[in-house]
DNA sequence: TAGCTTGTTCGTTGTTCATCGAACATCGAA
DNA sequence: TTCGATGTTCGATGAACAACGAACAAGCTA
């Protein structure tokens, strides 16, 4: 369970954002995320594998969106909101409200909390 | 050279958006029709083969961010931003003012004018 | 009619991606 | 130390995608 990389404010390429939200149930788990609070992976329910769960919450932490913290074997993971806005303003809040409205990543859902 | 389908309104899909604004250049394109001018595909340079850069705009227009028109053998394009400052409020904006910020399709251009 | 221009479509190639199960690593607890 | 819980990584697989050149279709134009 190596230390994973998250990219730097300036690393944070609008096209890798775009393509991490292209699938739903990452959007789900951005969705999950968008009132701040840090999630252990245990709460989150999606219809994959975990190792599949694992890849797409790679994906969202390579692309900047995310940020993950490691305690004992435990992983939570956080919005990077802030980092978002002030390297791409205006950007996530349309397209969680887009996403919430649509019922985009509704299949992700949030387990009896930890 | 068939007449292709558009997407209408409510078939417009936030995931099928994403996924087509995760290539540098498609936001290029996007971003010269920005401004709201229909465009011959003659004034289209990207560095791609005529088949690629078809199949380019293809990918935007299933996706219902272009609008294709054909007149005689030549066709032309536009944005639907109404359709999509409808579907997705304020989706739109962000991107390309991100795009623009850190010159993602950059590499495509507007030739000299038909 | 015979070209020329303009896009589309097709077949191919190589890459990326989503997904899974299995194996592995790590930590806490019994 | 042994076990269980938690994630990561490793192939493997099938699907999707970007890209190209070549061939085709359709409409001007000479």
């Amino acid at each position: 369970m190596k230390q994973a990389h998250h990219p730097e404010l300036d690393e944070i390429s609008l096209t890798a954002v775009m393509a991490a939200l292209s699938d739903p149930i990452r959007v789900g788990l951005v969705l999950l995320l968008a009132d701040g609070r840090e999630r252990g992976w245990g709460e989150l329910r999606a219809p994959v594998a975990k190792s599949t769960l694992s890849h797409h919450l790679r994906v969202l932490r390579d692309a900047g969106i995310t940020r993950t913290r490691q305690e004992g074997t435990r992983c939570f993971v956080v919005l990077r909101r802030d980092d978002l806005e002030t390297r791409f303003p205006g950007l996530l809040a349309p397209v969680l409200a887009a996403a919430e409205c649509d019922g985009v990543g509704r299949q992700v859902e949030l387990a009896a909390s930890a």
